[in-house]
DNA sequence: ACGCGAGCGGTAAGCGCTTACCGCAACGAT
DNA sequence: ATCGTTGCGGTAAGCGCTTACCGCTCGCGT
């Protein structure tokens, strides 16, 4: 038995279990790694010095010698305020990206790949130094939207393979993104044609943002289609998070302006503000304004009425993201520079459909 | 200009670096660290030649040297089924993980330190080959609870410092948990002095998990005290998803068993089941069963009624888990063998309250 | 004018691992 | 019995970085 919390005492090298098990470094490394063919008898003595010892091979050594890490580094973007209360303030608008990571993270780990997590704020000025860091720890990026800018990002894709996630794709990343416009464009028909509504706004996320553009162009696209007008403009300016939504709509309210029959939002964050806000006016969703979502994120099947959104396979959206990033690290070169996953109408209640949708416990209990 | 995406030519080195500058190696690194102090006009020398070349450290070259990697490993347990259809079963029962994790990565950025995220199936047989592949990239380890057994925490924790979350410390782990028994208490206090129920049930979560075990207990002493039975056994064990939660109400209810007053469930996960199920059966809450829950999630506040729970400072967990494990890891010893932070009562509507929490988007525009 | 000290900056060792290369033992073929 | 072949397993060279150590230059004091 050794004795407990010795680190300080100098860690378990491989020389130690080779000198344990009576054979050179080299045989360890071998049975370690099962390459070659170390006889049964050499490779059960390694075995067992290694079970005695409790060795777990140094992974920066052997990344050093591998040229590679088996590691691919995760860049995202949160809105928390930093200051020392902040704890108070679990917001929920990572909802989105923690879907994502663990996409990836599924991903990653049948390659035997682990994740290196790291945020940057909203208030960060410069994330680059963030992001060469995560560069340095890893065999390639994935990064979230509103990470880097695109000079940025070709910047760092020079050095190191990089995929962008609802990003654009640039002459050295690869852009991993659903369809918004096919989601969107159902979404509206929806709006315009089953229900027949006449008067609809879009309530628009960050506006450089390229899902929002897409999402928005759809729309307009759709709503051109049956000869109405888009309600648009500056009003209706959110910022993909619930505060953005929430302030809209009582802008609108507080100026006395007239609310469309629908309001489709950018994404559901937006849409959780909207709800909220107009359930305090005595607004009730959909009899007097219909108000849809975009995402499908766990808890839209939780709000009341249930949220009808369109459904982006979120965790799938990071799974692809990381194999598309492991074909270009293991030297496959770049494939196509944008790959495109299929989105969904979900009908629910909020839109003014009787919908409603079995919690996904209920779903696996086939 | 460089060419885009030459990764496959040698990537940089700091060879490279002292070449274009017309230095040694020695003096790159050093301005790079900031160490000692090299001459302002060889440090622009270098500090040029870094940023026309984009060159980022090695990681793994600069962990080996160092003896430090900057980097701790975090492994959660998750609930995913793997087959290749699972991206549709999006489970929310990670939120509060995630949320601990975010902590986590919070507290770590302080120190400049990047989170390495691993999780283990439910069905994994082996997670020590997994905790040890990320040990071995890691300068230290946070476990969530149910990712190891303690002989297995214990094994690891003599090779490298190891915190965890929710559990029970050990000879040479910390662990970090929030106060059980003081919010049950006064949870349960509420539901029986205020609002006088007479018949409570606990809905427990994993059999062995200390959380549990502590909430269960707090919760019958309290029910003790004003000389009353608590309703427990087989029936009401559930495992701290929505799945359990369901499925306890739906046994009771197909075997014709009566409901208690109020339902006391682990987490709130579990509540979630609970109060869909009952709606199922127009069982209203709160009039006919009050239903409570425990950790406060995100989605707490927008289920029908808002969920009265205990609010656990999630983030704050996860940071306190790395401050505490940085201390270890700096080599200021074994701090003191348990951290227990503070939890409160939330009172909204689903124990009877007429209680309603402004969600944090409103609270923040202060 | 010379000696000495200060401090910048270069050389090289070493962090823990993988693996090319080679020596050696054992076996089969002649 | 001898030589060639096979293949296990050891030695040592690096992977890209940090840093101890030391030589050199420059500036000051005498």
């Amino acid at each position: 038995m050794e004795t407990p919390a010795d680190h300080g005492s100098r860690p378990l090298t491989i020389y130690d279990v080779a000198r344990r098990a009576g054979v050179s470094i080299a045989s360890v490394s071998r049975v370690l790694n099962g390459r070659n063919s170390p006889r049964p008898e050499t490779k059960e003595k390694v075995l067992a010095a290694v079970r005695e010892l409790g060795f777990v091979p140094d992974g920066a050594a052997r990344a050093l010698s591998n040229r590679l890490k088996e590691v691919v580094g995760v860049v995202f973007r949160h809105a928390n305020v930093q200051d020392d209360d902040a704890f108070s303030d679990e917001d929920e608008s990572l909802l989105f990206a923690d879907v994502i990571n663990r996409g990836v993270e599924l991903g990653a780990r049948n390659k035997g790949f682990d994740l290196l997590m790291s945020s940057v704020d909203v208030y960060d000025h410069s994330p680059q130094s963030r992001v060469a860091s995560i560069a340095g720890k890893s065999d390639g990026l994935i990064l979230h939207d509103q990470v880097l800018s695109t000079v940025g990002i070709v910047r760092v894709a020079q050095r190191t393979p990089v995929v962008t996630l609802a990003g654009t794709p640039t002459s050295a990343s690869v852009n991993v993104r659903s369809d918004n416009a096919a989601g969107m464009r159902e979404l509206t028909r929806h709006l315009l044609v089953d229900h027949g509504y006449r008067t609809v706004a879009y309530l628009a996320g960050h506006a450089d943002s390229p899902d929002n553009l897409a999402r928005a162009e759809a729309f307009e696209l759709e709503v051109a289609e049956v000869g109405i007008e888009a309600w648009t403009g500056e009003v209706w300016r959110g910022n993909y998070m619930a505060a953005g939504g929430a302030k809209v709509v009582k802008d609108i309210l507080g100026r006395n302006l007239p609310l469309p029959r629908a309001i489709v939002c950018a994404n559901d964050q937006t849409a959780i503000g909207v709800m909220y806000t107009l359930a305090q006016h005595g607004i009730r969703v959909p009899q007097d304004v219909a108000v849809t979502g975009f995402d499908d994120i766990p808890v839209a099947r939780h709000l009341h009425p249930q949220l009808t959104t369109v459904r982006q396979p979120i965790q799938k959206l990071g799974a692809t993201a990381f194999d598309v990033l492991y074909s270009m690290i293991s030297g496959e070169g770049r494939p196509q520079p944008e790959v495109v996953l299929p989105t969904s109408l979900v009908v629910r209640g909020s839109c003014g459909c009787q919908g409603e949708s079995v919690p996904p416990w209920e779903a696996s209990a086939r």
